[in-house]
DNA sequence: ATTTAGCAGTCAAACAAAAAGAGTGCTAAA
DNA sequence: TTTAGCACTCTTTTTGTTTGACTGCTAAAT
């Protein structure tokens, strides 16, 4: 039994430092059984019960009833911040990824985009995404090709920003062979390594056509795969006012919402489906239900629209939510919205928008 | 019965249209007895019952299960978006709060700011925020008093912004007058009005006190109420990260969750508690539970420090978690991050951010 | 004087069974 | 063609029961 001089011993510290820490990483009511055994406390349980009853009565600890393990008070809490805590060294890693997160820029383009998904977001009252499109300057430096069969291949493609490697199954309505799959990345190489997505034009396909005697049909298709990898690659999705899902029945099962905030948060499923969108359309879609190409998302909506300035698609705005949507008010957000903008430009409220535009 | 040429009979349209809108309003099943009490339609219960099979039959609608009502179906939403959908029109409330919103811009200090914000959320997994303090613009157009008792007034201010009121209970250490109360409204109005909180100094204090033979006491107190009240009007909070919340288990209670997130779409109490900080305080705080000044946040634990820049406070950031909250990682990450801003200012990464503070 | 083993007691969480409620489909009458 | 009425189905809510975790206490061991 301590002197009750406010000090609390040693053995008494140790106690419950580790029933913070372990409440802390588990979340749960910390027992005796536990401490002894997982946090190593030098002792028996059952001391460790009577130190903890004691650290009870000091007011550090907390039961939430009678047969449960004990919790950390406000003043348990307290005393661990004030005394007990150890600095926490940041890895170099987390050091460096916190400088690089703090110098980011953003161009006027983005600046608009953002605007516009929060605006979206605000009327709408669901979550809205704003998708950039890849920077033009994007390319794949080296091109693979592994034969499967006669009607498909596996496109392999690295890519300049941070050597990132793609692979794309690539299906044929025609039969080819061994050597014209071969044959094709050779060419690829000689061709179109190193060259942005917008320089691929009509005379370098016909190079490539040239150069492939056997089988010249591959290079339209092929193209177009690349041009859909190279739009993933570069694209950038944001989201706004993901909580707002909350405000929806739907989504109060936790589990559904796990499962929308993860899709949100990986964010490569959706840019994914999102880039197969033409993007010079100038149309309004709805995705319903599984009509949507993230089967994470089958049982939301998602509505889409390409934004325009000047003519020229500077990215795109979407709004997700449960199927039963309030498409009217959505439809005619997402419109007005895109027409707005467009006015931006023609009123010249922002000089120099599209001078950014390349980063 | 239709013939089946694909087309819906007017009824079926107006049936599906209102079970669509219906579900879309309230979220749950729609029964044939809500369609003809609710939404008037003039056929009874056992016409629509008989109707809404048939629709279900072509792919309409669906069933939860057998004694529920029904839902629409993927298909039904389609035709919905497709046929039945009227335009919604945006009042001009709504677009004027459109156009407003879009053409916002950030100042330097804002984007160092949110930067700030987004990287502790991401590193250290809980939800962030970050306070921007009143522009130094802010003043007070108008003072009014109302005599309480002896003991305490009520303080009525009018700020310049939108002309804001804000009323102030204020309690005193020692007696006064109703005539006390009366002349400290007409001294404020004389020397305090349209005078901006920084230009508040010792100086005009001294005048109004000397203009208050009465009770010359009064007026530092007051003076402190208004410096909260202007600090409380023009701060601006942004949150980032909210949805991280949801890997905790003590926001798996939707009701938590909701309760905790309400309190950070109001922003209102958050701001007032977070203003009653002193601007110049250099320590981290940390807020653990009821210690919390926003009641609703109280089993939850704020963490704060304010962020200078060239040894002014531009701001300050938080996290909000649950009380066992891992302390020792959200210190350091707050401590670092500060710091790193400071640093930004020396290598004079962000030329005029200063030049732009008053918005 | 401390520490520990063992056991009875308590309470939440998990499971199971029963009752209530909502909405349908069908039949027969209007 | 429409409607009233009733039996039926399936979810939701309620109620009761079991299980399991952890404590507090007592008595023995160090």
């Amino acid at each position: 039994m301590d002197f009750d001089t406010g000090e609390l011993s040693e053995r008494k510290k140790l106690i419950l430092k580790s029933i913070i820490e372990a409440h802390i990483k588990l979340g749960e009511p910390v027992g005796s059984k536990y401490l002894m055994q997982e946090a190593n406390i030098p002792y028996s349980s059952a001391t460790i019960r009577n130190e903890m009853a004691e650290l009870e009565e000091l007011g550090y600890l907390e039961q939430p009833h009678t047969s449960a393990g004990r919790v950390p008070s406000e003043l348990g809490y307290r005393f661990y911040v004030d005394s007990l805590v150890q600095e926490y060294d940041m890895t170099t890693k987390e050091a460096a990824e916190l400088n690089k997160m703090l110098s980011v820029k953003m161009s006027e383009i983005d600046k608009i985009l953002d605007n516009a998904t929060k605006v979206a977001s605000a009327i709408t009252n669901y979550t809205a995404l704003s998708l950039r499109p890849r920077p033009s300057s994007i390319m794949i430096k080296r091109y693979e090709t592994v034969y499967l069969d006669s009607r498909s291949f596996v496109l392999i493609m690295i890519a300049s920003a941070q050597d990132t490697v793609k692979t794309k199954n690539v299906k044929l309505p025609f039969d080819v062979t061994k050597d014209d799959i071969a044959k094709l990345s050779e060419v690829l190489n000689d061709v179109l390594a190193g060259v942005s997505v917008d320089n691929i034009n009509i005379s370098l396909m016909m190079r490539m056509e040239s150069e492939m005697p056997g089988c010249p049909e591959l290079v339209g298709i092929v193209v177009k795969s690349i041009y859909e990898t190279m739009n993933e690659l570069g694209s950038e999705i944001k989201f706004e006012g993901v909580n707002r899902l909350l405000q929806y029945p739907e989504y109060k099962d936790i589990d559904k919402l796990q499962k929308m905030l993860s899709a949100i948060e990986d964010k490569d499923d959706i840019v994914k489906a999102v880039s197969t969108i033409d993007q010079s359309d100038d149309e309004t879609k709805v995705f319903i239900g599984s009509e949507n190409m993230v089967k994470i998302m089958d049982d939301s909506t998602l509505i889409y629209k390409n934004l325009k300035l000047n003519g020229k698609t500077i990215g795109a705005i979407g709004i997700i939510g449960p199927c039963r949507m309030d498409y009217s008010k959505v439809l005619s957000t997402i419109d007005k919205l895109s027409d707005e903008i467009n006015h931006l430009s023609e009123n010249n409220l922002l000089p120099g928008a599209l001078r950014e535009d390349k980063d």
